[in-house]
DNA sequence: GATGAATGAGAATTCATTCAT
DNA sequence: GATGAATGAATTCTCATTCAT
């Protein structure tokens, strides 16, 4: 092989340029298409003609199109557990508050660049395909993290665990939400709004 | 007709005992169905097997398998709209927590009776089949009842049209979570704990 | 039976007055179902709604949605045949001329009241249900009667039966056409033309 | 694009030589069994047996059964209204009535190749299926030509743009039974016929 | 590497006819 | 006599995947 040449190896074959662009183009097509119609509602075809290629091709380099969502969930998915593992401690404090909100942006980041494919997500979790699993899994995780971080002086009720979860899950859905437009809200707005439940949830009074 | 006769008209014909009988059979397995393989993994076949009927039978009653579909899902958005309407005011009074929590465990109850159902419902409104919307219309609506009765002081930052769509969002969430069993969680614990996130973030300081 | 009931039989069974009234009411259904959807668009269903009544009904009085039909082509063909056998002699004189004038209105008669069923008949016809088969037969023996009757002095050329058979054709689909309106021309001057051809072509010069 | 490499587009795809010929044992196949069976009781199946393909490939070239009929009735409809633009001027003269000939005799060679796919024309129209309507269209438009080209001194009663529709339908339906077999005759003695009759009707005496 | 062609196992839906009351 | 309910074989169409060039 000419040295120099950049390769990636897919399934066991190595990609060189030309491949690489091909491969490139799918993934592309395919991420726009999934976004449009869902997980079920995308044919091969769709994503075959959004990459001018053909089917053959598209066989080439993913081995069914599971395959290729699986390719594309997996890179957020990896984004979300980076996530999870740099939560911050909460406490009443300003300097955590803005470390919080730091937090708290990165995912709003993420959900922007990445709304649609996580409803495609969503959806083909429910056919069963656990790719990785958002709703146990990452929300799970991120959950957790945040619980082990934060000061609770665990009043009376307040199993901070099961919190995180509660507050966790409202941060994604709403930033969900926000992000694919479904509501309608000043991005920063929701951010603030988010930070000051969890605060006020979370750290001890 | 006969007075007393219990008649309900499909496509102008009169239905009779037997034949409600067929199509109650048919919505029972149909749910059943759905909840275990969402909408997209149920044919109508498996319905048809399950309300041991030929599929002549089913298209009798229904015109097709999204027919059937937004049936059953329209009786559970019914209900969440009634539970819209009921939402309570929101303060630190004793009295309005206890009736905060009723309120949640109407949810709650719902959710376990109905958490499958809405799963695939989740499923097939990805596939644009909106048969009422649940993200939107029915959180929202429940989310402005709750902001249009909490006592919220407004402290600078607090919508409180956004913080109850949080609220409820979150709501929603775990308690499908809960009873989906994704979160292994003591009811009453989970409901406990939600009372609590709202009345913090909602009834004034 | 009370003497002076009514009966006929269908399949052997007796008619009464009821039956005869329901059998009725599903002739004239269908008359009308089949003239406006043809045969194969015509669906059992259309017929038993059309006549008040249910499916179980329509099989007691007909063994099929072909037998119906026949019933009703039969009918048609019957006054044809009729037709066929009072055809006139063809030739220059007035007298001649004013019989078949006659002959060719009872014809457009007939067409005006049976064209739907006419079509549905060829429907009918196309999938190999040979019910009397308008084409070969029944023109075929109007051609005959008229052939027979003619006087033709047989120029060299003209063969006679064939001739009556082209203007027969002709006849039966002009006056068709004109029956059901896809030819915009007065009744009479049709009658006219078609007689003034016949006498043109078939009486000797 | 290879220049000479003949190429034509399905639904935005191009066909090679391979898919060119598929497409081609699909539609001999179909016309067969059209033929046979007519349009109703034609199945793709049918279809994709005699061309010896799978019901994928069928619809890779057309969109349905219909789709395909309309492509291949359209073809003759085609050459009808070619044969309505070449009408003849129909008068005594010796080389207007060899003109007349060789029409006709267009219109039976027509015949004899696509009486099939015309009968399965008639068959679908009578469904609503509005091809391009033989009835209606297409003998018009022979007859409109036919009527402005005879030179009719207009006796009373003749109405020329009648007369040829008269005489048009007369010569198609003639024509047609004769290439079907319906009718027993010479196909020269009937175009002999045909051209007495409309030579006697539309020239002036 | 790339491509168009081909495949065929499903899936939804229809409708003439029979059945039970 | 009459009726609503039930049936299921037959049919059209889809689409992920494989093949041949």
């Amino acid at each position: 092989m000419a040295p120099g040449a950049r390769t990636t190896t897919v399934d066991g074959r190595e990609l060189r340029t030309r491949g690489l662009r091909t491969q490139a183009r799918l993934c592309e097509a395919a991420t726009k298409v999934f976004a449009e119609k869902g997980f079920h509602g995308t044919r091969v075809d769709d994503i075959v003609r959004g990459a001018t290629t053909s089917h053959g091709t598209f066989y080439l380099y993913f081995g069914s199109k599971e395959e290729l969502f699986e390719h594309l969930v997996s890179q957020v998915a990896a984004e979300l557990h980076r996530l999870a593992d740099s939560a911050p401690t909460v406490s009443r404090s300003d300097a955590s508050r803005a470390e919080l909100r730091t937090w708290i942006e990165g995912i709003a980041t993420l959900y922007e660049r990445c709304g649609p494919i996580i409803t495609a997500w969503t959806d083909a979790e429910l056919a069963g395909k656990s790719v990785g699993n958002l709703g146990d899994d990452l929300i799970g995780s991120l959950a957790t993290s945040l619980a082990e971080r934060s000061s609770v002086p665990k009043p009376a009720r307040l199993n901070a665990e099961l919190a995180a979860l509660a507050l966790v899950t409202m941060t994604e859905r709403l930033l969900y939400y926000t992000a694919t437009g479904q509501v309608r809200a000043k991005r920063d707005d929701v951010i603030e709004l988010v930070c000051d439940v969890i605060v006020g949830a979370l750290a001890g009074a």
